[in-house]
DNA sequence: CGAAAATTTGACATGACTCAACTGGAGTGG
DNA sequence: CCACTCCAGTTGAGTCATGTCAAATTTTCG
């Protein structure tokens, strides 16, 4: 169960974990399985957890005064679902966290400088998390800016293509910020070719 | 001249500068001027070093196939210019950094962890430039996915009235990821009402 | 099997872009 | 000080991409 975890730590410190390590880690993080459609976190909430998802696939979204929702994140397997915003400044979320798939998961408090006090050398991964998010984060926006509905599309094809295999089209073309009806057109074009 | 710049660190740090890290702080800074579309980094180079900005303004670009330009950030006084990704990956930059006003600057090592190793308490003010920076970049990602061209430039009325005052109407466009042409007409609609 | 959800398709509306012409101001040089 | 150019901004006409609404079809799942 927690193997997962460790593994995808070691792949970010500048050493393996030793014994005493995992050990902490085991004891901060407790595992918690979420049914399809459950809620690990919703709107107004203190986002006080973060899940690392072992099996399965969750969505962070956003809702409307028009109730529609707005997909902002997906997660699989090796993702960290929570909302940084709300830890950081400790105010209430505006989205809402739920599994989209039975999802198993670990969960730990949101908050890591507590985790790095304990486990110095995870400050390698804090720091490296931090900056791929940073340059995938920018890509997103570039492409949000300057792309096509269409080229955002074959983009993510590339990009992660996991998703389009686990996540249904509406869902996609909410992430996207493409109508579904548009995203289904720009796929009857693309299987034309 | 260090003074904008010891005063922005104290605003980010748990305690105020002491003597010797504001003298060290001052040894790792170089003030350099820059004249109206002088580049500070170019396409394709490393990006090596920061820029922080004293007086004046400056903007990050990238430049597609067809030869035009995308705004991707801009930055005035107590911002810092500089490709991240760049940084991180040590590949180089698909950006230009220009100064749009003539500008003041104070240039520095692209890679502040070696600053911070000189100055400790100055990691506090790098967590918090990159916990800043990652809200920011979310709203902009929001923004891009979900709002209309009105809406964004009405976001941006309120969020940085300063760039309405300092870039031209072009310029804010491209920021925006909206058509100049279609700038000028929803700011005439606005105008109207 | 039957209900609900997801996708596709058509007709139409609209927001945003393109192209082009025009206006007005800022700077330059004679 | 004027004539000239250059650049930003405005405006109109037409087009294109994407969104909306609604109905038909397919898939999913209890």
């Amino acid at each position: 169960m927690y193997d997962l975890l460790i593994k995808y730590f070691n792949r970010y410190t500048s050493r393996p974990l030793n014994g005493d390590e995992i050990d902490l880690i085991k004891s901060s993080f407790t595992p918690k399985k979420f049914r399809k459609k459950q809620y690990f976190l919703q709107e107004g909430e203190l986002c006080k957890y973060a899940a690392f998802v072992i099996k399965g696939a969750m969505r962070r979204y956003r809702v409307d005064d028009k109730g529609e929702e707005h997909i902002v994140d997906l997660f699989l397997e090796n993702w960290w679902a929570n909302d940084r915003e709300s830890v950081i400044t400790k105010t209430p979320t505006a989205y809402f966290i739920d599994a989209w798939e039975d999802t198993e998961a670990l969960v730990g408090k949101a908050d890591f400088t507590i985790l790095v006090q304990q486990v110095p050398v995870l400050n390698d991964w804090v720091v490296r998390l931090g900056e791929r998010h940073d340059i995938a984060m920018r890509k997103r926006l570039n492409a949000a800016i300057d792309m096509s509905a269409e080229q955002r599309y074959t983009e993510l094809e590339k990009m992660y293509p996991e998703f389009l295999q686990r996540f249904p089209q509406h869902i996609i073309a909410s992430y996207l910020g493409i109508n579904k009806v548009t995203l289904s057109r720009i796929r009857g074009q693309a299987s034309k070719k």
